[in-house]
DNA sequence: TACACTTATGGAAACGTTACCACATCAATG
DNA sequence: CATTGATGTGGTAACGTTTCCATAAGTGTA
């Protein structure tokens, strides 16, 4: 009925005794307007997709987090999809959403390609949280470059002459840039930049403790992230070796559990519920004024210093 | 074209050359079938709603993850919805879940009563996680006044004389029951049970120790979760109190984090994932063969002894 | 040949909304 | 009085599927 769909949305003329009688009748009977339908003839499902690598990681569910605020704010659901870094899993659900009629997918920390993401997605909106665009892509990023950077210069300037870096997987950009962001602060001290790799995990980390050792230790450790750095604030209370006492040592990412562990950690902060918020805006923005400018939003890197320097 | 939906959904008759032309046409078009349209005709949505207070909280983003990992293998979409503890918001996803017509909702630790969510639902399968259901209602549990029990016996048994609990917030059925299996441990040994009231979070816990400090230290303390553990491992670390010569220590929640710390805690293991897994396969149950009996699956908390004791 | 059954295809209704149009009433204006 | 504009109401197509029905050709059997 037209006069009732005129009641629901507040909109074209209808008879205040009209209004109060639908109004009624919707009362008696718990009606609620389907949003299928509704999704159906207008286009707009009100839905978006979040496409994450793992919400159990505490930086991620940090973003989900402020993704989901922010979503909620302006009306519109969030469907929840972990790809555990799969390419394969993101293609999958990337299908899952479309055939659902996202109105945009935010995409946090992807594996694929932007070229893949945006042949895929064929014209749906999306934006990239935690990775920088090279093409034309609305993202959120930080500079890892500069954080890495600030990291290992706050290391020297405590005073340490031999660092290393704990890096993160190859195949992931922010590791990539933090690692170079180290290179060139041990470079302007023309200091030689030792590196392991790890994958980012609590146990990377703490293995890392052992092979470190073994080479003998430095006096300044800057790790990819705060994982990795509790698992070695870990190995090295097992290990007898003390955190500052012994080397300083750095993390990134500033999660919760940072300031919750002792020695409390350094560490170079990403503010995750901000950038998941800042990708739904940038997102929403897309989907509301049709195919603008992508923007890009960046955060700066801060550092944070607690008792581990 | 009721032939191209035979081919789509494998049903009917279909010559293989046509089947054949139909595929060809939808590769060539990236033609993605329109889950919104299904649903309307066939009520059946593929999405389920996630209630859940706060994903950013470590034990819940593990329940979390093991629905989303559930629901993805039988098929169905997760819609997250964070509520805060906040009885209002509940109700307000409620709404706009039924709108979007989900087949049922998992919901995490909610504050609504059973009444109200039964009410509001109004025959919409629903599932309760982390919360023991009174009425007819499908429930995934475990037993928090065991679980309460089993960490202040082991107190006990390592030789405390005062044994103190700081328990979570009023409203929580699970900060109740484990409440009482304090209440229960103690009583066995007719010795007087302290407690002091805290809300689940780090800060409560690091608030706490202050308190019990200037009450005089008890021999052992049964902190109400994990979180409010580690916030107490913290302000002791401050305070210069040592863990466990000075107090043992126990949790609740066992979450990642309490074996990354130092001391590693001591906790009662409440198994998020499985629990969160379970509550998708019973809401499936109920989805699938219609209104079947509401089932309930219990799991045993259990003991895990670290450093803290 | 006549009948039944299998295989194959397309037409039409239905799902629950919204957008648009047609129409009706009433008051105000010239 | 005729015209205009504001106010109010209901009919109908459309959104993209699935389900059901009608139809038709081909094959085997009595």
């Amino acid at each position: 009925m037209s006069t009732v769909s005129r009641v629901i949305n507040d909109t074209g003329y209808v008879s205040s005794d009209s209004r109060q009688r639908v109004m009624k009748v919707m009362e008696e009977l718990h009606f609620t307007p389907s949003n299928v339908a509704r999704g159906l003839v207008s286009g707009k499902t009100s839905s978006i997709g979040l496409l994450i690598p793992d919400v159990s990681n505490p930086f991620f569910s940090d973003v989900a987090r402020g993704i989901e605020d922010a979503a909620s704010t302006l009306g519109l659901s969030v469907i929840l999809c972990n790809s555990d870094w799969k390419i394969e899993r993101e293609q999958t659900y990337i299908d899952i959403l479309k055939g659902k009629w996202v109105e945009g997918i935010v995409v946090v920390g992807a594996r694929s390609s932007e070229q893949q993401l945006q042949s895929v997605l064929s014209g749906l909106p999306f934006v990239l949280v935690d990775q920088r665009s090279t093409q034309n892509v609305s993202c959120v990023w930080i500079d890892n470059e500069l954080g890495g950077y600030i990291a290992t210069k706050h290391l020297v300037e405590r005073g340490c002459k031999r660092v290393m870096h704990v890096r993160g997987p190859a195949n992931s950009p922010s590791a990539m840039g933090r690692h170079q962001g180290f290179l060139r602060a041990v470079a302007e001290r023309t200091m030689s930049g030792k590196f392991i790799s790890g994958n980012f995990r609590f146990e990377s980390g703490y293995a890392a403790m052992g092979k470190i050792l073994d080479d003998g230790l430095p006096d300044g450790i800057f790790a990819g992230n705060d994982m990795m750095a509790l698992g070695m604030i870990q190995a090295a209370q097992t290990m007898g070796i003390k955190i500052p006492q012994d080397f300083l040592l750095v993390g990134f990412d500033d999660i919760s559990f940072s300031s919750y562990i002792s020695p409390t950690l350094t560490t170079v902060r990403q503010p995750g519920y901000l950038m998941g918020k800042s990708g739904v805006e940038l997102l929403n923005q897309q989907i509301a004024y049709g195919h603008s400018k992508p923007q890009s939003r960046e955060y700066q890197p801060e550092l944070v210093v607690r008792n581990s320097t």
